[in-house]
DNA sequence: CAAAATCATATTGCGCACAATCTAATTTTG
DNA sequence: CAAAATTAGATTGTGCGCAATATGATTTTG
């Protein structure tokens, strides 16, 4: 039914590369949870998900963004950022206004209370350090990695979705 | 009313050091994203997600293990798993049936067609490593760093936990 | 052996994440 | 300028992911 040679055409795999241990994806997925686990003690005290978080560091770098601009910077849609900033607005640290040059747009900016967390997230920002127990430079190098690659899995697809 | 040197507190921490492209946490939930992203289109006609789809590669490995098990394996809880088994099992790519021996426990064996997918897996797995560009060797060198910073994170929550 | 503690899994509730769809505002075109 | 196309956000539905809790089975203890 299948086709001649199922195996013969995998000989440039090794057998046990589908070993989840062996899997660059599953490292990142592992990775990125493990992450999220090591924040979120670190955020519960202030109410916020490491999601809402990263939204005020963007926010921190510039304020007065619209939905849209948040959402290329973090690589999320509406659908995920409406209710997380309605969510931040209601925390009190944010506030979100139409611009009224064009009505279209929902401009995004720091309340003070937003804007004091920025104090907090050096503290945060130490406690992760020790907790990645890793070397300011190791850090460094595979963060550059990890956007090569994130740089090159979204080239492709683009290339897949224009062809 | 803040205190007296928001600044110089910071001295070990270099000023833009709350950028986001400086943040390893952005970088792994970024790619973590992009991973994800990639895999939709290449899952999406077996109609797997990619949590059910590490599911099925767990269970490849070993077949008829306990949902304690796979989720000490994949790092996910009965929260997250009895549904998604749910659906892997309503789909028919897995059975669920409660151990005789042990009526807690709740075995996960392949069905014929789940483990048929594994078949589709080689492709699934040359395409990702196309579209991620890299050589095989930085592939397994990124993939073990990132192994060494989940052990490190997972480590010090551990420590804080018994703390 | 019966009560208490432990264990495996399931359920509930909340918050992402994203596809698909909808609405309203702006821009483009004829 | 009016109709069509585009754009920005919001909404809905589905599936993770996890804390908290519930249920039922097994083990431990008195």
């Amino acid at each position: 039914m299948t086709d001649k040679r199922d195996e013969a055409e995998t000989n440039d795999i090794p057998p046990g590369a589908l070993a989840l241990d062996q899997q660059l994806c599953f490292a990142v997925y592992s990775a990125a949870h493990a992450m999220n686990r090591t924040y979120k003690p670190l955020l519960d005290p202030y109410g916020l998900t490491y999601p809402q978080y990263i939204v005020l560091m963007a926010l921190w770098e510039e304020d007065g963004r619209t939905v849209k601009a948040l959402g290329e910077t973090l690589g999320l849609d509406s659908g995920t950022l409406s209710p997380l900033l309605k969510r931040l607005e209601a925390a009190g640290h944010i506030r979100r206004a139409r611009d009224k040059a064009d009505e279209r747009q929902v401009l995004i900016t720091l309340t003070d209370k937003g804007k004091a967390m920025q104090g907090s997230a050096i503290g945060i920002l130490k406690a992760i350090r020790q907790a990645t127990g890793c070397t300011v430079e190791s850090v460094r190098s595979l963060t550059g990695e990890l956007q090569q690659l994130t740089a090159r899995l979204e080239a492709a697809a683009r290339h897949d979705t224009a062809a």
